[in-house]
DNA sequence: CCGCCGTCTGTACAGATGTACACGGTGGTC
DNA sequence: GACCACCGTGTACATCTGTACAGACGGCGG
């Protein structure tokens, strides 16, 4: 935020400046949502001025679309770092119970980045990100176990993000896990 | 949307147009997406004067969380009655599958109203609604089954529901089914 | 038969938004 | 050292938005 760099230099080139500008419209998103993503209010929070954000990205669907890569590229290397640093013993169901309680505790920062996975539903330039996000749930959560309960757990993941972040008392912990422990080990399992 | 009532009469009780114009908020969502969902493209929807949505929701969030009611209140009937309809000795798993596919087939239409369930994580107000959404169909799933299948499968239906809509080949039958059949018999049901 | 009151509507207005575009400055080239 | 192409910026404008509000209109009590 208060990165004060020389402001009146003009006619430099800074190939930063376009990524910055797509990470402060995910932080605007994540703030108003999507319908709160206008070209002024990026600039402001990316401390650009506003000709800057016409000029990076022509049409405000591309500055929607370059976000939405970026957050599907940092969620997709989240989960493979949470992966990598899992315990293979430990129980995979507590493992993913943390990973969405993760997204939760953090803020709105994590899961209103599906705000950005959702907007797709309405534009289908979007989709292909959206979709490459869910191919890589499937593929990690897959690994662990096998391709088919990867598909299983990842449409399970998707839709208890929102559903715990809808729910008034956010459940807990334990109701998660005993979720995903039915979802991994089937139903003679409890 | 033809429906040509007696325009110039004023002054006139008139109980559905309150419900008229949440419905047809509904469309306006189905076909712009939330952030399309202005007064003026309701009441061009409705056919009725840009005042009347105005007069009858004083302000936009209003309108929403009425429009977001019905929506819930159409598809909880929907699922009971799908429900009701369902054979008991056929295939759970297959039914939930149809029951995916036909959300998908119907255009637009119903997948859309997931859109003003995602609202939901934007508006505080809103969130209360939706959870009542989520807790139906926890309620459905599980007379079916027990509650933490049940858990599992409104979590499982809520997810795939957006992935089938954003992968650009739709998945098959099939594949839905296989996943449903995994999450509720368990693994070694292959 | 008359007048009041609540219901409904068309219009007006202030504010915000996307986008185009002319201008200023910089680095490289001859 | 002078020139030029080009990157970056501030501003301007047409459009659209939410909302307020004064007035039209019809039912209903007296």
């Amino acid at each position: 935020m208060g990165e004060a760099a020389p402001r009146t230099r003009s006619g430099t080139a800074d190939p930063q400046r376009r990524e910055r500008i797509a990470r402060a419209a995910i932080a605007v998103v994540a703030e108003r949502g999507v319908d709160g993503l206008t070209h002024r209010a990026v600039a402001a929070a990316a401390d650009v001025p506003l000709g800057s954000t016409t000029y990076h990205f022509r049409t405000l669907d591309d500055l929607l679309e370059e976000a939405l890569r970026h957050a599907a590229d940092d969620n997709i290397g989240a989960i493979r770092a949470w992966e990598s640093a899992l315990d293979p013993d430990a129980g995979f169901a507590a493992a993913l119970t943390d990973l969405v309680l993760s997204y939760l505790g953090e803020g709105t920062h994590t899961v209103v980045e599906y705000d950005l996975y959702v907007a797709a539903l309405h534009r289908p330039r979007l989709r292909p990100v959206s979709a490459a996000w869910d191919e890589a749930l499937v593929e990690v959560f897959g690994r662990r176990t096998d391709p088919l309960t990867g598909r299983v757990l990842a449409g399970l993941f998707c839709g208890l993000l929102m559903q715990t972040a809808i729910a008034d008392p956010a459940p807990s912990a334990d109701e998660v896990h005993a979720i995903f422990r039915r979802a991994i080990d089937g139903p003679r399992a409890a």
